[in-house]
DNA sequence: TTGGAAATGATAATCATTTCCATTTTTGTG
DNA sequence: CACAAAAATGGAAATGATTATCATTTCCAA
């Protein structure tokens, strides 16, 4: 798995942790699923094959990963939280609220705002959010 | 209150059903406070000022309203629904991250962006977030 | 081997949101 | 005005995701 092992120095580059093993199931079962998945799903996954992973570690693991940026977290229209692999660059997201289809989109724009609005009132080390939700073509 | 007026002819216009006094109360706090409140939040400032209403008819109404496309239903960053009256002209945030200081920002760019990204992938009935976050002057 | 740190997972707690249901208010009609 | 039907209301309990607690287990360096 190429992007497993990119990701994996990417987080030991990154990070003084070590990689443990409920993130690599974590990582392994959202790179199997390509799309997005609850913590639940996720969990039941990893039960259905077999794997006695609790809840909270699931959780624990998720939260890590996102935290470490290897994981997105993104909202389902009913608030429940959906995790996927982030990929190398950063990009924004465009979901759709009935389907939750999402496609990865440029945000140029975006970064500009950010730093000019940045700038103008004096704020130095700056991140950004952006996200677009509506209702996609199919639905 | 002029957006008062527009807003009931409009629900008048597209449902058989008429405006109750709790989605009028909902409304009126909405437009008082301008941003973006939770159901929570709205029932509290409901309750503060000597109102009565219970949450189930806050989350009743704010239901109906946004059924009824009044008001928009967001997210917060954990999954908690926000809402707000549709139309407004919104704003986002410049937040620092040590001292919590906020600075309601122009997001003029963003709106294109948001629009242009929607109709390139074939999008519609779109909304957006978007936040920066950073270290302000004082910190 | 061993001591301590990190990881784990069952259970309980938390919190927003929904469901249920009995009561109250509103509405239309004679 | 009176009255029955329909709509609205709100308290309490249920639900479901997420988080906190804590005792136990695993890992690893010395």
């Amino acid at each position: 798995m190429i992007m497993l092992k990119k990701v994996m120095l990417k987080k030991m580059g990154t990070s003084t942790q070590r990689m443990n093993k409920s993130d690599l199931k974590l990582i392994a079962v959202l790179e199997r699923t390509g799309g997005f998945a609850s913590a639940q799903e996720l969990h039941q996954i990893l039960r259905r094959e077999g794997d006695g992973i609790g809840l909270t570690t699931v959780y624990r693991a998720l939260q890590s990963l996102v935290d470490d940026k290897i994981v997105d977290l993104l909202r389902r229209e009913d608030g429940e939280a959906i995790y996927r692999l982030c990929g190398d660059t950063h990009h924004h997201h465009l979901v759709c609220k009935s389907c939750g289809d999402t496609v990865e989109i440029e945000g140029g724009a975006i970064e500009k705002w950010a730093k000019t609005m940045a700038e103008e009132f004096g704020f130095r080390d700056v991140g950004h959010t952006a996200e677009i939700f509506g209702i996609c073509s199919k639905c």
